[in-house]
DNA sequence: TCGTGTGAATATGTTCACAGCG
DNA sequence: CGCTGTGAACATATTCACACGA
């Protein structure tokens, strides 16, 4: 099988698809069918064996898929099967949210280090993670082999602290700043906008009446 | 004109060309072309131009945008020319980093109504937003004329928060809770899933190697 | 002449329909 | 026979190339 390019979206589907793989484990459900997934992830069945045929034919053909080894498949697929290491930097209250969350849930993809500029944040714990200053950041990273950076710092600061995460080795960036960033070629930028979402959700209300003034003439 | 449907990637986009048009506002620049909004965007002229004709043509040839007249444009388009109020169900360390955030920013969409379970946090202030309980969410958001609705709470509850909140009124959701969730037909939901994205970002790294150990075979 | 506005070409992603195999 | 795996059709989104008008 030569492998096709995977799209993008497909990679977002996996950890969907492993949520509900655990959560079927648990339930102690041995086999399950894409149109069962489906059912549980709300994509179409159609998509999921898509996705999962991107990977090989983990499938058997009238039956349906193994739940154990499905879910260590995509654990692989990810990356996640020996937990990958995650720097946070900026402990603000965004930061601190995100690490409460990640630190709780899932050891999978395990925030390692916690960095930030305030010397009153510095030396204080999140969950059980002492907050470092940032002049210590490349340090620890290249030092732990982190290889997920979260930039959870003000925009004025991003590109700063995204150079300091690259230069120390990160392979992957979640950006939460509302700046436009550069990353050389091989590193991989998510940005959420937490901004952007709201605004762009405005249009989907009532509030935005675009031209609703204008007149539609049709004619063929 | 007959408008086109237009694409959801656009939408998304016209947060960004806002936030870039009012910082030329305040550098006073009267005038500004697809190209220097594709160099501060990172989007490329042509998609600029193509989002911005979706609307009508507000550009003059041989010239470009005027900046002020734009921003306005954008903003009635998006529906945040008056404000868009919305509400945040779920006072918890992310609820809290987000209404920090938007009560701080942008009054554009504004945070009219934060509500949690919790008695102990019902009756604090975030900003200057009292918590209420939830059990006044359907009044207040009626009565507020509340548009968006913001769901920070754990995914056991999103449901029926999202249920409320839609019998309420409610035409718009981000919902951050990591949950499968149903709305009405017409009501408009947009997902952020914190580890979705972050399991995804593994995808990217070194950490993932999917079938490295495969031999590839070419033939014709 | 310059930068907008836009159809046409391309690329990316999803759905359909069915062949293939346990 | 049932459900996977997959090419082909379709839908959506981006890029190209150029006509158009201030």
């Amino acid at each position: 099988m030569r492998r096709p390019k995977i799209p993008e979206a497909a990679i977002k589907r996996l950890p969907v698809y492993l949520r509900v793989l655990e959560e079927m484990q648990e339930q102690e459900v041995p086999i399950v069918s894409s149109a069962e997934l489906a059912e549980r992830t709300g994509f179409s069945p159609e998509q999921i064996r898509k996705d999962l045929a991107y990977f090989g034919a983990f499938g058997t053909r009238g039956v349906g898929y193994d739940t154990a080894l499905l879910r260590r498949r995509i654990s692989r697929i990810l990356g996640l099967h020996q937990g990958v290491k995650a720097a946070l930097v900026g402990a603000g209250h965004l930061g601190y949210a995100l690490a409460r969350y990640s630190l709780s849930k899932h050891k999978d993809v395990q925030i390692a280090a916690i960095f930030d500029v305030d010397p009153l944040k510095v030396g204080t714990r999140i969950g059980d993670v002492v907050v470092r200053s940032v002049s210590e950041l490349e340090q620890v990273v290249r030092q732990e082999g982190v290889k997920i950076g979260i930039v959870a710092v003000p925009a004025s600061e991003a590109q700063r602290t995204v150079d300091a995460l690259v230069s120390a080795g990160v392979e992957a960036i979640l950006n939460f700043a509302p700046a436009k960033l550069k990353v050389p070629e091989g590193v991989f930028l998510q940005n959420i906008d937490l901004t952007i979402e709201l605004q762009s959700l405005a249009y989907y209300t009532s509030a935005s009446q675009v031209e609703e003034d204008e007149v539609r003439v049709e004619q063929p």
